[in-house]
DNA sequence: CGAGCCTTTGAGTTTCCTCAACCTGAGTGG
DNA sequence: CCACTCAGGTTGAGGAAACTCAAAGGCTCG
């Protein structure tokens, strides 16, 4: 898997790593930092489709297209490793278990983005912000981070364009779950303090 | 391609194709008929996440965890043609343009569930609707069939649960298009009529 | 240290949901 | 063949959730 990468790349904070409409003709490993993938209508609305820590691939959802149907942005300095799909593709024919590797990881994502959709669809605003915290939470300690604190890198803004919500009223629920004592939140500090009560929001409702 | 078609299945309406949790061997590919696949939380809530018309692959969701992680359930009577997974790993290896069609579908699907994002995350239930329609009509028109008119497989309520909004709003859309003269509507019998209207729905807002 | 962005909070509004009643049409049994 | 039943669909009234608009305070970064 290392052979395959053959540069690196910085992505400056706020700048982009590609651009909806691009030719694809490489996918990212994400190395360090975090990049937000963005979908944006004709009509300049704007949906957040994924947040992006380290280890993860992004560029796959352009593979039908061979174009990138996302914009790919970096919330911190942030670098990724380029990996040119042509290579990949030749590779994954020598090494079977390489293609199933890629195949899961594309299932995986359609996996995710089904959750989703049950979040957007089904979902109170609470419990979307709850699921939101966890999931984050979860993905911060296997990447060795602490499971109960850590730095939003994104705005209220774009939490709320991710769960199609308002920033004000991710604020406020932000506000509410402090005061609930289920979080403490200073800005983008969060510590969840009460986990438990944040998986029953999120199980609750019959 | 063909020559993985190891066998048929037929789906009578209402039974289930696999189901959320069954080991996943096999994949399949939508004969004729209608699917619908639906993914249920512990509470008993639940989101259609995708239907599924002939031509369409269902069950690449699961390939990750290598077990289902929805329901798929026929809206009437169908057929799906089985692929098995391990031929169809085989042959992909041999075949190296099988292995990019089928990341192409995949990604595809990614696709389609960003777009879904979209519409759930950033619409409101009017351009949902409207969007539905059209994207319906357009799949329609690739099958061979009318792009204007045509019969829902689905009910009102199932509509809902893929667009995340209740049957009672999703009845009231369809009575306030037809008023509005886009639409005709007779039970699941529709006919867009002014699919200009329809599209500057789903274009507008600012 | 100032400018601008991000965030918080409040008040009023809109959208969609809930609950309820009623209608319709397809299928069933007398 | 007709009345009955029942699931699916429509429509109305009222309410709740989230949005919009607005104002003010707090960080961050140059």
């Amino acid at each position: 898997m290392d052979a395959l990468v053959s540069e690196r790349v910085r992505i400056p904070r706020g700048k982009l790593l590609y651009r909806q409409g691009d030719p694809l003709t490489t996918v990212y490993g994400v190395r360090f930092g975090t990049l937000k993938t963005v979908l944006t209508l004709q009509d300049g609305r704007s949906q957040i489709t994924g947040f992006h820590l380290p280890g993860e691939i992004v560029g796959l959802d352009g593979l039908g297209k061979m174009a990138h149907v996302s914009d790919a942005i970096a919330l911190e300095d942030s670098e990724a490793c380029v990996l040119r799909f042509d290579e990949l593709q030749e590779l994954a024919r020598e090494l079977p278990s390489l293609q199933m590797q890629i195949m899961r990881l594309m299932s995986n994502e359609i996996s995710r983005d089904h959750d989703m959709l049950v979040m957007l669809g089904a979902m109170r605003a609470e419990e979307r912000l709850a699921a939101f915290l966890l999931n984050l939470s979860q993905r911060m300690s296997t990447r060795g981070y602490s499971a109960t604190e850590f730095l939003l890198r994104m705005s209220r803004e774009e939490i709320g364009s991710y769960l199609g919500l308002k920033l004000e009223t991710v604020s406020r629920l932000f506000s509410r779950f402090a005061e609930s004592g289920f979080i403490q939140v200073k800005q983008r500090q969060v510590k969840l303090v009460d986990m438990d009560a944040l998986r029953q929001l999120v199980g609750s409702r019959c």
